[in-house]
DNA sequence: TGTCAACTGTCAGTCGCTGACTCTAGCCTC
DNA sequence: GAGGCTAGAGTCAGCGACTGACAGTTGACA
């Protein structure tokens, strides 16, 4: 009927069952505990098969970070579209706060952002999760590092600074999300104005431009 | 009948049952793999029940982790017993190149030193190990900070530094363990080597004592 | 020497996860 | 519009990590 025919019924059937899987595990992991939510207990809130859970996700550990890896998607994206005469930490700051402002419609499509909010405090506070969650950081971080290189015309093997640069920032992000989980106020405003003020401390050592010398 | 009575029969089988299971699972780790080995596998090598593991060992990734914890103990108890007069960062590299020469004793006791050096290894590619890996390097990192704080006289609580001399440290530290893990020189004389190599780089940042000014 | 307690073995069961097979229902062609 | 194709979901059986409960063995110690 449409000129732009979109994915067929069977298709959006399938991301129905998977965005109800995720919505109805991460609120179970976040209310009762991502340790003591077993998979049953996910595929029945939803009632479909168990099979079906891992068919959609390659484990309980996959559904849990699903809407961070979206998030970080985004922000890489977001960072690829940074104008080129920005300098590195220009665009990678802008790449955040761009980020956090897209939050809403990325994420509400899927669960609402306050879920998303209490997941990430979960991952935090959940020491196998919070395993797999630094070592997901660094290597989105060596991703990055990528991206900046390629931004700024350097060598990756043999120039350190998109590394540094890149770890300095992964680093400030990090404490930020500890920062921002161990507070009162857990909104996206919130998280947006720590980012921005702790990137603002970083900044000055980060913000000239490496082509220009 | 001599002075000092040891650990009873009781203790030393216990201890014994305890080695012989950590030997036989990094052996079988490093050889066909840490996914790819069972902890049946592993009690059969010992001929002891699975039970029997899993009261020495809180699970398969404790048993990977085991010489790991020895080592760093060590660090931490040489850490607390640098001369007063040391900075911080004397302190912390004195500790470090102090542990990996009494590497000797303290390891080869349990298992064979090559063997500890090749579980290192297996540990930094093998993802799920390498999650686990970089969480308890940030607990450690911030016990060390405290220890550090109290050496100094400092408030850890208001003042950053001790939390920033250390994960520098730890960062530096991260990196020699992938370079010396990536080479092929798997001695201990060869990882004492890059440690002070690449501290040395660090070294002339950190080196002033804080409590002169 | 006999009692106590620690260490271990056995057994049954839970939970995460996978392979193989079957069935159902969109999709596509004629 | 009927019928074949196939993606997606269900069922079943099974492996591996891990745990609780109970029972046997053997050092420790009075």
């Amino acid at each position: 009927m449409q000129g732009v025919t979109g994915p067929g019924l069977r298709e959006r059937k399938k991301q129905r069952t998977r965005d109800a899987l995720l919505r109805a595990a991460l609120e179970l992991f976040t209310t009762k505990g991502y340790e003591e939510t077993t998979v049953d207990e996910i595929v029945e809130a939803v009632d479909v098969s168990q099979r079906t859970f891992f068919r959609h996700f390659a484990g309980k550990q996959e559904a849990a970070f699903a809407m961070q890896e979206m998030v970080e998607e985004r922000f890489v994206r977001a960072l690829r579209e940074r104008p080129a005469h920005e300098g590195p930490f220009a665009a990678l700051r802008g790449a955040v706060l761009g980020s956090w402002d897209a939050v809403g419609e990325s994420i509400e499509a899927v669960v609402p952002v306050e879920l998303h909010m209490r997941t990430y405090q979960m991952i935090e506070s959940t020491p196998s999760l919070l395993a797999v969650h630094l070592r997901r950081s660094i290597e989105r971080e060596e991703q990055v590092a990528g991206i900046i290189a390629e931004r700024e015309g350097v060598d990756l093997a043999t120039d350190p600074r998109p590394r540094v640069a890149v770890a300095a920032f992964g680093g400030v992000m990090r404490v930020t999300g500890r920062q921002w989980g161990a507070g009162k106020d857990i909104s996206v405003d919130s998280i947006r104005a720590i980012t921005e003020s702790y990137l603002d401390h970083l900044g000055p050592t980060l913000a000239d431009d490496w082509r220009e010398r």
